[in-house]
DNA sequence: CAGTGGTCTAGACCACTGG
DNA sequence: CAGTGGTCTAGACCACTGG
């Protein structure tokens, strides 16, 4: 913990999540913060600021700084049961791959425009299906494009999660999401693979990925049985 | 403009929006801005980390402050039409109302779990259609938590638009959303009013807003026709 | 009115990037 | 090495909230 803003921020951000600051209270004021650390107003201002940009907190002149109700964490898929509808946990998942992850071309024409860097380089190819429960709920093709990420090790993905790998191997993150969604008849192979009935109703959704590299996206295509889940994101 | 700090932000803004800076590009060093201005350099920071917040800049230490891609304006909801994919214009969408928006009770049980305070105040409910080229896209039912809004005025929703309305009229802003996706059957009310066939596949959408009033959200409850249009959300 | 957070100054030392 | 952004000090005046 090198830095003074740092130490204050950590330590209100503990007290706030072990439920010593409650939503809705005050924290010390910023004089009160600048005594205690014996630090200068503007380093205490940086650790609030801080807390304010990840929505602890919200400041209000001439009053101090008051505790946000937590939001809730960014799920950009999670299955539900129509019962839990919402706030409760969402249902664990196991993946299954179709085929092995796979370097390949994009397909022509794809579902979103790509650069020219995108098309000219390999991608990534991920089949699989997600299922809840031994239910299959979920097919999903997934395609990494290859021309930023060097030496992409096929051999294997950190438990299961693509993301996961990428954040941790790659420091790439995911920044921002855009999705087209809309409602299908089920093929015949997307019924066999999602144990539905042929012309069943299936959600479909197309996404792109924004991560924290600039014109890196992840590109998705997804076929969800949605008769005993719903798919839910949140942001 | 009462603030430096303000004015020095909107000038490097408004120069990144007219390409004077392109992306990529990097912007005077803070030292150079501290001089064309006459001000303070924790100032300029403060210029330079409302652009950082904005996700227009990036800045990188030792080299300088660069100008990022833009990321896509949040959309809660746009039409599509599958040729456009994305990065196209949305279409234009009108909207009629199924009947006046009226107040009264949430409904029991309702499709979220409400906290004490919406159960036993009323709210307000709307139904409508939004239409793309005279075509029924979607069935809209929202409900509006008047616990927490004195006085609201069902008049007229500026701009046919509840959220518009909201913002301006009362400050409240969307800062979150979590939803519930799901394909259904279409009921024949439901494909009466789509335009659709009886059991043709709808997407059914369950919405939860958070605002920026801590514990007021608002909810809808969505049919969608995505026979002719794909539905879009992006954050 | 006293107390709060918002803006601002004019410096300082540091860590990092690139030549 | 000179130049960049990151952290920090010890003040100042201001706008806003509530009693």
């Amino acid at each position: 913990m090198p830095h003074h803003y740092q130490k204050v921020y950590q330590d209100l951000k503990s007290q706030i999540q072990s439920g010593e600051y409650a939503i809705g209270d005050y924290l010390p004021t910023e004089k009160m913060l600048c005594e205690k650390y014996s630090i200068a107003r503007v380093t205490v201002r940086q650790a609030l600021n801080e807390l304010v940009k990840e929505q602890l907190v919200t400041r209000i002149q001439g009053k101090g700084s008051v505790v946000q109700p937590p939001r809730p964490t960014l799920a950009l898929l999670s299955i539900k049961g129509f019962s839990e509808a919402v706030g409760k946990e969402n249902r664990k998942v196991t993946n299954i791959f179709l085929k092995p992850p796979s370097v390949s071309n994009f397909p022509k024409p794809f579902f979103y425009p790509l650069t020219d860097a995108e098309q000219t380089h390999s991608c990534l190819y991920i089949e699989r299906i997600r299922l809840t429960d031994e239910t299959p709920v979920m097919l999903e093709f997934t395609y990494v494009p290859l021309d930023q990420i060097q030496d992409f090790d096929r051999s294997g993905l950190i438990n299961n999660s693509l993301f996961k790998t990428l954040e941790e191997k790659y420091k790439i993150e995911i920044v921002g999401l855009e999705q087209d969604l809309r409602a299908l008849e089920a093929d015949e192979d997307t019924a066999f693979l999602l144990k539905i009935k042929h012309q069943s109703p299936v959600l479909h959704i197309y996404r792109r990925y924004r991560t924290n590299v600039p014109f890196l996206f992840i590109y998705s295509s997804l076929f969800c049985a949605t008769d005993k889940f719903a798919i839910g994101s949140a942001w």
